[in-house]
DNA sequence: TTCCTATTTCGCAAAATAACGAAATGATAA
DNA sequence: TTATCATTTCGTTATTTTGCGAAATAGGAA
């Protein structure tokens, strides 16, 4: 017995995991929700107005998100824009609707 | 200044946020892929063997899994079968459906 | 230059997570 | 009853995460 049929979790997995990580807290995912309606952006400081942490706490839940690809910031003085990474949501995006509809595919 | 904006972030939020938390790891995501595949079930001894983790690791995994509702296990001596919680796993991917398509809604 | 203003980084503490092996559980088989 | 088997719980350790306030940074305005 103690057969050897251990596998190494894939890159794919390991990185949605990242990704889904990233996303499981719910002050980054309040800020993930504001983003993706419309194209909407927003600043630092307009977010620490509304949620219940700190500023410095918020900038490390920003890192965080910029981290994982999920958000861009454009440094424009003396703010930084905060906008979703669109391309890496449309990633995230493919990767959710695969894992939920994996059961519906041939 | 220092107006009081501060919201309370809400309970579906937070809630949304203990599933995907959940979720962000990578031998638990491998755990839901397969089980979302097909109406597969499995045993806590066939995820062993295949998964780089030890016993009492892969049953917190499993445990935790079920906490947030996204799985169940039948008693089937001497094994527990696990399988997915549909339902919650409905709920979960409308949650991530309405994320991810929040900018086409009207 | 010096002074704001927005934001981040640092340094720290508390709490949560991940992992393991050993011991416990609960059910069946001998 | 005792033994066996799959699995979980316990106890521990190392690491990561979350949060804060203070200090640092970087840019523009005075």
């Amino acid at each position: 017995m103690e057969m050897d049929n251990k596998i190494e979790l894939s890159e794919d997995i390991k990185e949605m995991a990242r990704i889904t990580k990233a996303m499981g807290h719910p002050v980054r995912l309040y800020i993930l929700q504001k983003l993706s309606r419309m194209n909407a952006c927003c600043y630092s400081g307009d977010l620490v107005d509304e949620l219940p942490v700190g500023r410095s706490t918020l900038s490390q839940h920003l890192k965080e998100l910029k981290y994982a690809g999920l958000i861009q910031g454009e440094i424009e003085p003396p703010y930084i824009k905060y906008c979703l990474n669109r391309e890496n949501w449309k990633k995230a995006k493919e990767m959710f609707h695969q894992l939920f509809n994996a059961d519906q595919e041939l």
